[in-house]
DNA sequence: GCGCAATGGACTGATTTCAGTCCATGAAGG
DNA sequence: CCTTCATGGACTGAAATCAGTCCATTGCGC
């Protein structure tokens, strides 16, 4: 940890631009196909609303659409019921030789592992209806049964989808910021059948204790998971 | 909680851009003068340096920076050791009549619990060097000594203050956002003495608890304080 | 005193981004 | 068939934003 910790002055003032409004849009609609917000094959809402969700205008929306297009990630049809959809089979991603901070690497999972536990906790504690336990299921279903292949973003919605539960909108986006940065860190690493497998009994036991509101065993559960990806990310890369 | 919780489809993305550029650096600037981090009279980064942090021209930043001027929120003066300063004191703000959506209030209630609430636990597992013992003791006296009417940003700082102790950029981020938010909503009730007297007792358990590494004992004490103006923001605007 | 140098102030032209408009396509439904 | 209409595709002119340059001011050290 070699933060700027004093001297109030010194502590950098938040970014208010990343970059420009194309490269982030780019970014975003990328970030949600890869946590499988919009899994294979599925239509992306119209530009006209994309466009306003991303708050920027249909022609910077076009272009890094275009571009996602170009690169494999998306197919568009034209005419009516038409539409954008994610490609059946996302193209390999030409590994970012850029090897990211080892202190931004901890940064990373700390931060995740804070905002996680606490969705885990916050979904155990809420009063779930019958739709939103089934919703939770179908996801655990839908991880269970992914092949490696597919199985990043499975894992991301549904972890996602237990966010949602907490019933917190800005908790929900925190988990997927941050869902988002530590798979670009995970794309860098093997994926190994034994973790998968121990991933499968996690969610299990994840979802088993939000049934049953036991908050403690579920954000136990939550950190155990983390703490098998983390083992991981800092076997290889740290 | 009216959240749109299946149908992913139907989650819309995050915004790229919430406004413009020039609306948002007025924003972050302020929020940075309003959480204290410049307190009266400190001196502003200079526009070079500022608009690189913001990640924006310095036109555009020159033209916030006016704005903020002209509003009584800063101070310019030219020449070698110049800069821009924070003003003396700040202007009474314009209570913004709007109402801001009652859901929102919870949500970013809950927010600031679950991040407060890991940075205090965080702060309390950390080893602390002794000038970080030293920092945090300077924040928690000032918030002490401080008048009614500068209470709010040195108690925004102090919070900060917890928050870097735990070691993780993302999580004081994170803090300080949702204490600006946060801060929105207290301005628009009043700050009653009894509680101020309160948050005093508070923040000195709090600080006693990282400071002797008791990281249930700090959790608690920041749990316990944030639901005292929790009640206070339910009670006059829910 | 004098010049140095760091700062805010002001301008210019290029680039990005925008809002708005109209066109092209093509499945659904008659 | 033919019409309908929600969609992607393409263009325009205006506005915002940028990078870069030069000017104006002023306290400090020589």
């Amino acid at each position: 940890m070699d933060m700027p910790q004093f001297d109030a002055g010194a502590l950098p003032m938040r970014p208010v631009r990343r970059g420009n409004a194309f490269e982030e849009t780019v970014e975003r609609v990328l970030e949600n196909l890869k946590l499988g917000i919009y899994g294979a094959g599925t239509r992306l809402p119209p530009e006209r609303e994309l466009a306003a969700q991303l708050g920027v205008s249909r022609a910077t929306l076009r272009e890094a659409l275009a571009d996602l297009q170009a690169a494999g990630y998306l197919v568009s049809r034209r005419g009516r019921y038409g539409g954008t959809f994610a490609a059946e089979v996302l193209p390999e991603r030409p590994v970012p030789a850029n090897q990211g901070d080892a202190g931004d690497l901890e940064d990373v999972l700390l931060f995740r592992r804070v905002v996680e536990s606490a969705a885990a906790r916050l979904a155990a504690e809420a009063t779930l209806t019958p739709a939103a336990r089934g919703h939770l299921l179908a996801a655990l279903e839908e991880v269970d049964h992914a092949a490696t292949d597919t199985f990043r973003p499975k894992d991301a919605r549904f972890h996602i989808a237990v966010a949602e539960l907490s019933g917190s909108s800005r908790l929900v986006a925190a988990v997927a910021e941050v869902r988002a940065q530590a798979s670009d860190l995970l794309d860098r690493i093997p994926l190994l059948q034994a973790n998968l497998d121990h991933s499968q009994a996690q969610h299990r036991e994840l979802v088993d204790a939000v049934l049953r509101g036991d908050a403690d065993a579920a954000e136990a559960a939550a950190v155990a998971h983390l703490e098998g990806t983390e083992r991981l990310l800092r076997g290889f890369l740290g």
